[in-house]
DNA sequence: TTACATTTGCAACCAAGTTGCATTAATGGC
DNA sequence: GCCATTAATGCAACTTGGTTGCAAATGTAA
């Protein structure tokens, strides 16, 4: 079951993704969100937000979680199965619109890709 | 500084890479051996392994961590930067021979590309 | 065999994420 | 608006993959 009341933490954590296009990762949102509410809410809220189709998750470079809105998926499925891109040096983390092309695999019957880019973004790139 | 003295330790684990083509978790080793050596041993001997480019190291499924052996690095750098493959259902990781092309993003210098595919492996598959 | 740097074991620690349970608060019916 | 129902929350304790500091053990070159 996902959201079914619109609570004060829902409605806090939707607001930080409306402001912000790019990924925010769990650990970001418990420390921005910390005066407001409590951390095992923070991780309740998002799941149920990723089972309604409104948040995607995915990890990032070390293995921390991290969330983004998701883009034309419907309670039947997510539909982006998008790259994301970690910049090594500022640390952010975007979706990509590009489309990962991923080949036969013999032997094998792929169900998920994950595919995640590092390098530096706009701002770092020198 | 990568490994200097062939001491037990590093011989037992390169053994237990050895007798197995698919890829090992950490956690894997570390029970496997528990009789044998500390999992802190566990840690710094693959951590060594993969400076002298005998192991890769990447994040699994659920960003545990996995090393599989080198094909063809020098110590001047990973030269194999393929897909890995791991079955939803067994649980078993695969290095991919396979090349996946990463296109030209605009607007970032990309890196590192890290791909994990997730799916039913050949045994798994009904 | 000896000397000495490298490696190891151990115990304590760190931090992301989870769980159980009592309390609080959103919502629909009246 | 008020109440009853039940979903959502806070909190504290826990789990677990991974790290750290340090004293003891061990590999190696001379
Ligand atoms: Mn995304
Ligand atoms: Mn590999
Ligand atoms: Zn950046
Ligand atoms: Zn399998």
């Amino acid at each position: 079951m996902g959201i079914v009341r619109k609570t004060k933490s829902v409605k806090l954590l939707l607001n930080e993704f409306d402001k912000n296009s790019s990924a925010i990762s769990v650990i970001t949102l418990i420390e921005r969100l910390s005066l407001k509410m409590n951390k095992t809410t923070v991780y309740r809220v998002l799941d149920k937000l990723e089972e309604d189709k409104i948040l995607h998750s995915f990890l990032g470079k070390n293995g921390y979680k991290w969330y983004a809105k998701c883009n034309g998926c419907s309670v039947s499925g997510h539909q982006d199965a998008h790259p994301h891109f970690q910049c090594s040096d500022c640390g952010k983390v975007d979706c990509l619109p590009t489309n990962i092309l991923i080949p036969k695999i013999p032997n094998r019957k792929v169900d998920i890709s994950q595919v995640l880019l590092q390098g530096k973004c706009d701002d770092c790139y020198v």
